[in-house]
DNA sequence: ACCATGAAAGTATAAATATGCAACATATAT
DNA sequence: ATATATGTTGCATATTTATACTTTCATGGT
C-alpha cells in the first residue's frame, strides 16, 4: 500500500515538473491515492526527495543523489534480489554487471566508497568498468567491495 | 559585496552541517554579513542550494548538482580554473577525472586534440579513461594533455 | 484472547521558506 | 542632468513544509 505509493511518488516526481507538494498531491489523487500533505512530507522525507531551485526561475522536486535512491530501493524491496551484481577481472581493469539502470548508482556509491582501491569507474546503463590503482590486488578490490556491495558474486 | 556572501555561504554549505536558513544566518552574522531570510532564501535559489533529507533523519543544505554549482562558479567566478581535472596512470591506461557531467566534453577536446598519441576515450559522467596508442609513453601523454587541459594534474 | 509494540496516517499547528511590494542604489541612455 | 532601466534589499506576509500529538491498525508474544 504504501510502497504502491511511494512508487507513484517517484514515478510523478520523475516524470513531470512538479514545485511544491500541494502539485505532488494533486497527481497523487488522480492515481487514486488519498493522503495528506503531513504524510507526503514524510514520505518524501524518507526517499529523500528535495525540492530544489531550477534553471527557469522556480523550484523542483528531485531525487538528489542516486545513491539515496539506491538505499531507498534496497530498503523498501528487501525480499527481491535487487543488487544481483557480479565482478569480472580483465587484466589489471574489473567490469561489474548490474540491473539495467543501476550501474550509475553503484559507480558512484563504489567512487565514493573505495577511493583507495580505485582510480575511478565508468558507468554504462548495467556494466561498469572499473579501474583498480596500480599494484591494488584483486583480492583487496573484492574485499573493499564486499562491504559497499555485500552479496557481490565473483565470476 | 554580494559576491563576497555568496561565497561565504557556499563556504558555510560545503564545511557545517546547516538545516535551517535561520543557522545559516547565524553563521553569516558572525561572519560579519547582515541580512535577512529573505535575501538568503534568494540567494540559495540563485545558487542552487536545496534543503535535502539526510541519513540522520534530519535536513542538511547542499548544492546538490555538481553541475549547477558549476554553472554558477562559472558566473561569479570566471577567472578560476573551473575543471580541476587530474590524471592517473593504470598499466597502459589513464584515467581522467573531472567535474561531474564535463567528462565527455573533455574527452571529445582530446579525442580531437591528441590523434598521434590516443587510440580512443571512454568517457562516464565525470571518468575518461583513456586509451593510449602503443609505444607512446606517459610523459608524451601529459606533454599533449597539457596543451588541451592547460592545468591539468597528475596524481 | 489479550496485551504490548510499532508502523502509518490524520489533525492541527509550528516552523520554515518564498515572494509581492516598495525603497534605494547604480548604471545607461537621451 | 534627467529619465529609464536594472539589481539588491528589507519588510510583511503568503505559502509551503515539518512535526508533535493522537488514533488506528497490524503483528507477535504469552
Amino acid at each position: 500500500m504504501k510502497n504502491q505509493r511511494l512508487e507513484a511518488i517517484k514515478d510523478i516526481i520523475t516524470h513531470t515538473k512538479v514545485g511544491s507538494q500541494d502539485e505532488i498531491l494533486m497527481h497523487l489523487n488522480e492515481r487514486g491515492f488519498t493522503l495528506t500533505q503531513a504524510t507526503l512530507s514524510r514520505d518524501l522525507k524518507q526517499m529523500k526527495i528535495a525540492k530544489v531551485p531550477n534553471d527557469q526561475g522556480g523550484y523542483i522536486y528531485t531525487l538528489p543523489f542516486v545513491s539515496s535512491r539506491d538505499t531507498y530501493i534496497l530498503k523498501e524491496n528487501k525480499s527481491t534480489s535487487v543488487t544481483e551484481i557480479t565482478i569480472e577481472f580483465s587484466g589489471s581493469l574489473a567490469v561489474l554487471k548490474t540491473k539495467p539502470g543501476y550501474a550509475g548508482g553503484i559507480a558512484s556509491d563504489i567512487d565514493s566508497g573505495a577511493p583507495e582501491e580505485i582510480i575511478g569507474t565508468i558507468a554504462g546503463d548495467d556494466t561498469i568498468l572499473l579501474i583498480p590503482k596500480e599494484g591494488v590486488t584483486r583480492s583487496r578490490i573484492i574485499e573493499t567491495l564486499s562491504i559497499i556491495i555485500p552479496n557481490i558474486k565473483i565470476v
